[in-house]
DNA sequence: TTGTATGCGTTATCAC
DNA sequence: GTGATAACGCATACAA
């Protein structure tokens, strides 16, 4: 009588003794055949190697992970939800980047705020490091990751701790820059459309502009917060200026929010850009530059910021116990069609 | 005479062991007390998971993974650069999804064909399974997985082979679609601006498109080449209608190109759209609906493919010897204003 | 209910 | 150069 077998799960994965035992040659030896640099007869090598590729063999990387000495080259990215496109080609800049230095990359996304369990889970892994980038993200993460002592560079936002490392735009700056480019033209009654207020950069470039605009001897003529999106920029223009037709400058804490607010400023509402109202984001999104929208924006630099990302993580690898580092990477205002 | 320690490349992850040690319990009952449903005295696990909170400890991924019976809950998605809307937005949604039952996503990205070396790599880890979205992935990648017995989801094209499911939109049906709201809309002089002509979805939609024409009793005004981005939509456009004036309908493969070919020609080219030109493309992508915007498109459902490439995982994780499945989903037409 | 012993697949150390 | 052997950290079958 046939005993009933269970299902595998996990159909069998060929591993080095299997290897071994086809070839003829210790488990050992497989193993050396694989490793860079170890002693091992040349021809021997080369039959092994042979075996293995006949075999399907590679070397299970959970296994060499779990050894105890080196790396896990596993590092998790924490990131919204890619709707807008400045956070998924940042992204995909990051994952080649860590790819190149030969790390593997989690990613986890969440639409709004990161699920704890979903943290946690990942720090099952002993990971070589974390990224957060932008958005929010529960304050356990710091505790969590300062506890496991993996390092965390964030990015989009400034972090305070030992082992945590930020690189982030000068946002007040930025924020100046658009409102001088606006009053450069002439505006008087200048609004701010934020973006999420609890967020840091949103607070950042908001105090960058009330703070230029005073400078200039003016009073804002409104502000309203907006969630960084097409659709909440588009909504809280409509009411801000229904309620304050008067505005003739609009500065937006993010592209997709100034776009949002054009669409409905030169639609429903009849204005026209920049004849009279001009609209200013932030990021410069790859769609700021396209010739129908031609926006005038601040640059939020994708390659400087992810450059000094990679640059403060294996700064961050090659010493754990270096003083915290905090990257401003400088905006700049590039002036189209909008202003 | 201090002996030179080399510093601990890894720094030391709190094992059960150390737990154990702490709790005055064996290896196994913290293991136990992580584990939902395994026999052991209430009070005992709460104070375990007291001691193990304390000390930051939580199960190592790794080393469990290891473990011969169950799976690894590692996934592998391959994509491309992101620099195009849709794909990062289903990124974002597929990575949310296999969070949702338990999988960690492994990340690659590439901008044109990914390297071998980065797949045989990610390969070393034991894959539930793996995923691609669309873009262009090295043959080898097949016979990997094939030898490695890890299944393969396709998404955005089709591939044949055992263990291999593809989820893809009905391109040539989309294509007809769209050539015949060209041609509702008394267009006659009709082109096609595709994208990469080794791509599969670039084939379909193009016999798609010839199909439909040549159904319609006519003969398609002309072909060219773009490569699925704004600017080689624009390029191509510019091309096209420079030497093809007479073209009034021109049907793009996918949003990106269409939005680039409205770009030129109602800018540099003096055409206007939709009066004397018709442009309708292919996704449906978030900016597409935008009102200055409004581009006419076939809708290539994104809920519905992520969903789509969720069942065909979960199927074939459950039966790992099922015949290969291709799903077909359905385009629809979204008349906006840009035909 | 609990502790002991074993195996997961690898790399590194150690004798030979 | 090469093969046995000990970790790595965990889950679990088995014995108590």
């Amino acid at each position: 009588m046939a005993r009933q077998v269970s299902p595998a799960l996990r159909p069998h994965r060929v591993t080095a003794a299997d290897v071994a035992r086809k070839a003829g040659v210790s488990r050992s030896a497989v193993s050396r055949a694989f490793t860079e640099g170890a002693y091992l007869d040349k021809d021997k090598r080369a039959h092994i190697l042979q075996v293995a590729a006949e075999l399907g063999y590679r070397p299970n990387a959970l296994a060499a992970g779990l050894q105890g000495r080196g790396r896990s080259n596993l590092v998790a990215i924490m990131t919204g939800d890619l709707v807008n496109h400045y956070d998924g080609e940042i992204l995909a800049r990051m994952i080649r980047q860590l790819t190149a230095i030969g790390k593997w990359s989690f990613v986890l996304s969440a639409g709004g705020e990161m699920p704890e369990a979903d943290v946690t889970g990942v720090l099952g892994f002993p990971l070589d490091a974390m990224i957060l980038r932008g958005g929010s993200v529960p304050d356990d993460v710091v505790a969590h990751c300062a506890k496991l002592k993996i390092p965390l560079i964030v990015s989009g936002r400034i972090l305070e701790g030992p082992g945590i490392d930020s690189v982030c735009c000068d946002n007040a700056r930025g924020a100046a820059m658009a409102v001088q480019g606006l009053i450069a033209k002439g505006r008087r009654r200048i609004a701010y459309l934020g973006g999420q207020a609890d967020l840091t950069s949103d607070r950042e470039r908001r105090k960058g502009f009330l703070d230029a605009v005073r400078a200039a001897g003016l009073e804002p003529a409104a502000q309203v917060d907006g969630d960084y999106s097409f659709e909440g920029g588009f909504a809280a223009a409509r009411a801000l200026l229904s309620s304050h037709p008067e505005i003739d400058g609009l500065f937006c804490a993010n592209d997709a929010m100034a776009l949002g607010a054009q669409a409905v400023a030169t639609g429903e509402l009849g204005r026209s850009v920049p004849e009279n109202l001009s609209i200013i984001g932030f990021d410069d999104i790859a769609m700021a530059r396209w010739p129908m929208i031609a926006l005038s924006t601040i640059r939020n630099d994708m390659d400087m910021t992810v450059t000094q990302i990679m640059r403060l993580l294996t700064a961050r690898l090659k010493d754990p116990e270096a003083p915290s580092q905090t990257i401003r990477t400088a905006p700049e205002f590039i002036a189209r069609g909008t202003h």
